[in-house]
DNA sequence: CATGAATGAGAATTCATTCAT
DNA sequence: CATGAATGAATTCTCATTCAT
């Protein structure tokens, strides 16, 4: 904690330390949160975790239902991000779509928790944040059907491919598939199993025309 | 409905009413946990769905939990015999495969809260029923590789398939389609939407090897 | 509790004990809450107090906010049937009005936790309660008018009385004396005590003009 | 500003920011207490309502209760100087009476957070300034007691009146009439309304005797 | 079988107060 | 003087579970 607030505090950094406990509590949360669920997680656990007293969750996030929308919010937008400018520096639509799987597959890979968070609350309605949510998740979607788009004028996928059907089959088999495979301890590599992802998305699109 | 219970609650059916009311509780269960995830739905709100009194929910299961339990496994254990009968009554491992799929995704769309309640708990460690859980998935991914292997054997998919990858992404495409276009009130058509399943499938199976 | 219980239980009489349950809590409820106030009581005194659980109070009422709003409601609700009888059974205006500030001090000396709690809400903003408790203050203030109207229209007080003017004045008098008097544990007796506000409205009221 | 201090700062005016940024945040106490009540209220709302920082409040005041002392002592305090020097100017118990009433009224009107805060702590025990509020009360009271005690011996006011319950019914009604008719974004002007006090008072005390 | 009142442990949230800067 | 992040105890409210009837 030193070494950061030294290296912070430097350059007239005014709540530099508000903005590294908001942090610390978000990071806590997610694996709180990813290990058992919204509802499931107490927020003593989260704060627990973060090595913070309760209250000071509460002057941070107005409540724990902020929190995880701040996750979500957080975790879906950098996603979106990247996806912007995988697409623009990729060359054609299926060389972006490897890109976005990627680095989709990466991420739940790397904070898995974040992952089962948010398989898990995909499907729930009611929520605070479900809104917000759906916004994310169509931003997410609207995204992947643009270089499936992209990748069909450029005639180099099936012209009968659904766009929109299979865009959210993509970011299903890939939350699922990396989620599975983290939990096996298996030998299986980070690589091997997004190549395969890839792979199996290749020929789906292309198919047997050729 | 007295008359009937009469006339049969002499012998076996002595349980008749008990088993009736075991279905209405478990149905109500699944539409509140299914709505509000496991821990989100409370037992109260299940007997109201249902319609009795709590009490009435304890004589016939011993918690909460035990509830989640029943309606996992007997819906994870239905599925998993019908993909049984249908790999018996297939003639090649892809048709089985179609014929899953579209099993699958059938009992998604007329038991959306299942299928929420299946997705939300894939994924969480730490519940009684994790173990049986864990066992009922395998059950489901083993009757699907089996067909996959199947198929390989057949000739009639592409040898570098993965079984174990494949059946894994399988089941989280279906599982996120068929949510994903149950919300949407979309115009897509049941039928519709699982053609495209099986077309993706189909081809990323096949490939372009021909 | 037995004895409640007995004479209670012998005529088909489902829900009793329910109501006798809420009806410790509520007298909990006036006693803690005349004593602290509303936001200074916990709802954990007020259980303490009726010696029942915690669980048990929310059962019975959604909030700690439903309980006040409840014995506003009732307190204010009994006095006001009360005022509507005496008016019914007086031969004039002016015994109508000495028969209610009458009633009125005595409710407050027999329950001046009542009596308090009244006084302190009369001006607070913003309660989930407010707006029945204006609706029962109007209808307490209507009655005294009406007695008021009905003495001037009788020729037996002073026409000059403003009738808005002088209900609301009685109300503050009685309340203010009455909770004044029964603190100073004072030599005063509730009926010297009251005759005494008797005396000072008479006065007031009839004036000089004779 | 800054030029004015610099000007004044060297000698006893050392204070004189400290004595502003005091009076800024009881000002704001006033309100915010006024509206919510002393427990409901927090410091939180407080310091934002005075525009300054919670670290701020509490350089200069121990606790919240100080604050609340504070008011009550030099709101009450205020008004004991003002009623010690009416009755010094007046050349009658009766005209002394008017002049605290009409006072007394004036300063609920111009400031009725103030007023609703003293009517609810005036029966409330328990608070740490119970002591110094029924010290301040008992004050005000006795003020008002002398003049009536002077308005009996110059044979102005009945004989038979009871000094120490009319004092106390003169604060009841001047309280509770005047915060009733302030809500009442009414027609009533507040001469009007004083007025009407002034007169039921001056009735109920010269009575008939004439 | 069936009811619903009752319990108590635990969860979310609030808030006066402190303190490093 | 001034700030606002941090604390922790207290408080409201929830909910699975039990039990007398």
């Amino acid at each position: 904690m030193g070494r950061v607030r030294e290296a912070v505090s430097r350059q007239g950094e005014k709540g530099g330390k508000a903005r590294a406990t908001r942090a610390l509590l978000l990071d806590a949360a997610v694996k709180v949160i990813g290990r058992k669920g919204y509802t499931g997680a107490t927020v003593d656990e989260i704060v627990e975790e973060a090595g913070v007293s309760k209250g000071l969750a509460y002057y941070h996030f107005k409540s724990k239902a902020e929190m995880a929308e701040s996750i979500l919010d957080t975790g879906m937008g950098e996603l979106a991000d990247e996806f912007v400018e995988i697409a623009a520096c990729a060359d054609s639509g299926p060389s972006a779509l490897v890109g976005m799987i990627e680095r989709f597959a990466v991420k739940i890979f790397e904070n898995k928790e974040f992952g089962r968070f948010f398989v898990s609350e995909l499907w729930r309605e009611g929520r605070v944040w479900s809104g917000s949510m759906r916004e994310n998740e169509e931003r997410l979607l609207g995204l992947i059907r643009d270089q499936l788009a992209r990748a069909k004028a450029e005639g180099l996928i099936r012209p009968e491919i659904d766009v929109d059907f299979e865009a959210v089959a993509l970011v299903g088999m890939v939350l699922t598939t990396s989620l599975y495979y983290i939990d096996e301890k298996a030998a299986v590599s980070k690589e091997a199993f997004i190549e395969n992802i890839i792979d199996f998305v290749r020929h789906a699109n292309v198919g047997t025309e050729q």
